[in-house]
RNA sequence: GGGCAAGUAGCCAAGUGGCCAACGGCAACAGACUGUAAAUCUGUCCUCUUCGGAGUUCGGUGGUUCGAAUCCAUCCUUGCCCA
C-alpha cells in the first residue's frame, strides 16, 4: 500500500494538493512540517505531525522537522480570535530547544541511510533578512487580496477583535519557509494539520510564483473528542509528552480513558498496526465493550512510542495497583505498594499533629491535596473524598494516629481517580 | 482628525440606580449510574470562612448619590463609518 492510501484509510488525510500521491511515487521526496515553539515541550497534539513524518520515512521519503524558532516570535492566527501574546526571546529560545530534544526521539536520523531525518529551524534564516530585503523579495510575489481571503484572515476581519499586521503577516513568514526549504533543501511536500492549510497553500504559491516551481502539500483533519470537548486536555491539563510534566502513568490513563466512539478513529489515527489486526481489535472489542481492548491496545502502543516500554509496564502496574481491585481495603497495601505508585502525588505531613489529631478538612488544606478548606470542605459535603479508600462524608471527621497505614501513611483520594499518599513524619 | 458602537467572572452572554457576587449557556470539578467509557440526572463553580458570614469584582481613573455594573467626566482598548 502507498503511502497516500495508507493514510486515507487511517483517516489521516484532509485536504490533498492534486499530484501530491504522483511525486511521493515518483522519486524520494523531502516533506516538512513545522512546530510552534509555545512552550518547552510538545503535547499530544503534536503527536499527529509527528506520526505523520514517521509514516513519511517509514515510505521511503525524508522528514523535515522545522522549529518554528522564527514563525513562533510572530505568532499564528490560524484558529485564533484574538491577537496573541508574544512570547519574549529567551523563552523562545529555551522551548525550542525543549522541543527539538523530543523531536529527535521519535525519527532516525542516523546519516547512514538515505532518507535520515533533519532537524531545521527557521530562525537561522530569517535572522539574516532584513525587513525590507523581506518585503522586496517575498512580499511582491503575494497580493494582499490573495493574504485576505485567507480564512485565518477573513474571520478575525470579520470578527470584532482586528488583526495586528505582525499576525497578518504570519503565512507570508510560514510560507517563506516552505520556499526557503525548496530553494536549499530540495523539500517539495508540506503537510500539517488542516488548520494549517491556508499557510501551506501560501507557501506553494510562493515557489510557483518566485521560482516556477511545483511543491505539494496534504493535511490531516484536527483531533476531535465525539463530546465535543477539546482533544488532549484532561482535569489536570493538556497531557505533555515530556514525562516530567505528564507522568507516563497519567499518560497511559489518558489513552486509557478514551470514550468507544473516539478510540475506534484514534487508534487507526495513532498507532502503527496494520488494518488487519486493527480491524479484528475492533470486532473482539464489540463482543464485550466492557474489556476496553481497544482503549488497552491504543494506550499501550502509545505509551510505548512515547515513553518506551518499561515506563509502560510501570504505569499498567500502577493502574493494578489502584483501580484493579478498587474494594480491597487500603490496608491490604504492602509499604512497598504505596511507595511504588506512581501516579500518587506524595507529600509529608507531620506526625505529632496527627497524633493528636486533626480535622478532616484542616488535614485536607495543610497537606495541599486542596487549595483551601472551604473547598476541602464543600467536596467533602459533596462525597467526592476517600480516606484509605472509604469514603469520608463528614467534615467534621477526625485524623488520627489509627488512620495511619503501616504506622506511617495516609491514602487520600479525590474524585475517584486522584490519588494522594500522605506520608507522616 | 470627525461620527457611531462596544469593553461584565475561564469563554459566550444577560443586567442598565438598591432585591447583584451579578439570569442563562458552554467549559471545568465532584456525586449517582456504569466499564477508571459515553449519555443522563444532581451538586459545586470570584476569594477566604469558625458555614453564621467576611472580603474583592463588572476596561482604567475620578466624580454624582444614603447607595452604581448601571448616571456624569476623562482616559485606554477594539470594531464600524467618514476624512
Amino acid at each position: 500500500m502507498n503511502l497516500i492510501s495508507e493514510l486515507k484509510w487511517r483517516g489521516l488525510i484532509q485536504d490533498i494538493m492534486p499530484g501530491t500521491e504522483d511525486q511521493l511515487n515518483r522519486e524520494l521526496t523531502h516533506g516538512y512540517i513545522g512546530f510552534d515553539p509555545t512552550a518547552d515541550s510538545l503535547h499530544i497534539g503534536s503527536l499527529v505531525p509527528i506520526i505523520l513524518l514517521v509514516h513519511l520515512q517509514k515510505a521511503g521519503h525524508k522528514p523535515i522537522a522545522l522549529v518554528g524558532g522564527a514563525t513562533g516570535m510572530v505568532g499564528d492566527p490560524s484558529g485564533k480570535s484574538e491577537e496573541r501574546n508574544l512570547l519574549d526571546e529567551e523563552t523562545l529560545r529555551h522551548n525550542q530547544e525543549g522541543v527539538k530534544k523530543q523531536l529527535m526521539q521519535y525519527l532516525d536520523f542516523s546519516p547512514s541511510i538515505p532518507n535520515a531525518a533533519e532537524m531545521v529551524n527557521n530562525y537561522d534564516w530569517f535572522k539574516e533578512i532584513s525587513f525590507l530585503h523581506f518585503i522586496r523579495d517575498v512580499g511582491k510575489h503575494i497580493t494582499v487580496n490573495y493574504m485576505m481571503s485567507k480564512d485565518s484572515v477573513k474571520k478575525r476581519l470579520e470578527g470584532d477583535s482586528g488583526m495586528s499586521f505582525t499576525e497578518f503577516t504570519y503565512q507570508l513568514v510560514q510560507g517563506y519557509d516552505f520556499y526557503w526549504l525548496y530553494k536549499n533543501k530540495n523539500c517539495k511536500l508540506q503537510m500539517g494539520g488542516s488548520d494549517q492549510w491556508g499557510n501551506i497553500v501560501t507557501g506553494t504559491e510562493l515557489i510557483r510564483r518566485k521560482d516556477g516551481g511545483e511543491a505539494f502539500a496534504f493535511t490531516c483533519p484536527l483531533i476531535t473528542k465525539a463530546d465535543g470537548g477539546k482533544f488532549g486536555k484532561t482535569e489536570k491539563g493538556n497531557v505533555w509528552l515530556d514525562p516530567a510534566k505528564t507522568s507516563p502513568y497519567q499518560f497511559y490513563q489518558f489513552w486509557l480513558n478514551a470514550s468507544d466512539e473516539d478510540v475506534k478513529k484514534w487508534i487507526k489515527i495513532f498507532t502503527f498496526l496494520p488494518e488487519e489486526e486493527i480491524n479484528k481489535l475492533n470486532t473482539d472489542h464489540d463482543q464485550d465493550p466492557a474489556a476496553r481492548i481497544l482503549q488497552k491496545k491504543l494506550a499501550e502502543e502509545l505509551t510505548c512510542f512515547v515513553h518506551g516500554r518499561e515506563e509502560f509496564e510501570k504505569a499498567v502496574e500502577t493502574t493494578q495497583k489502584l483501580f484493579a481491585n478498587q474494594n480491597a481495603p487500603a490496608e491490604s497495601l504492602s509499604v512497598e505498594d504505596l511507595e511504588g505508585m506512581e501516579g500518587v502525588v506524595k507529600s509529608d505531613f507531620p506526625l505529632e499533629k496527627i497524633n493528636t489529631g486533626i480535622d478532616l478538612v484542616s488535614f485536607l488544606a495543610e497537606t495541599a491535596i486542596f487549595p483551601s478548606k472551604g473547598e476541602a470542605r464543600k467536596t467533602v459535603q459533596g462525597g467526592g473524598v476517600s480516606i484509605n479508600r472509604k469514603k469520608m462524608d463528614n467534615p467534621l471527621a477526625v485524623i488520627h494516629a489509627e488512620n495511619l497505614l503501616h504506622g506511617t501513611y495516609i491514602l487520600v483520594q479525590k474524585g475517584k481517580k486522584n490519588y494522594y499518599l500522605v506520608k507522616a513524619v
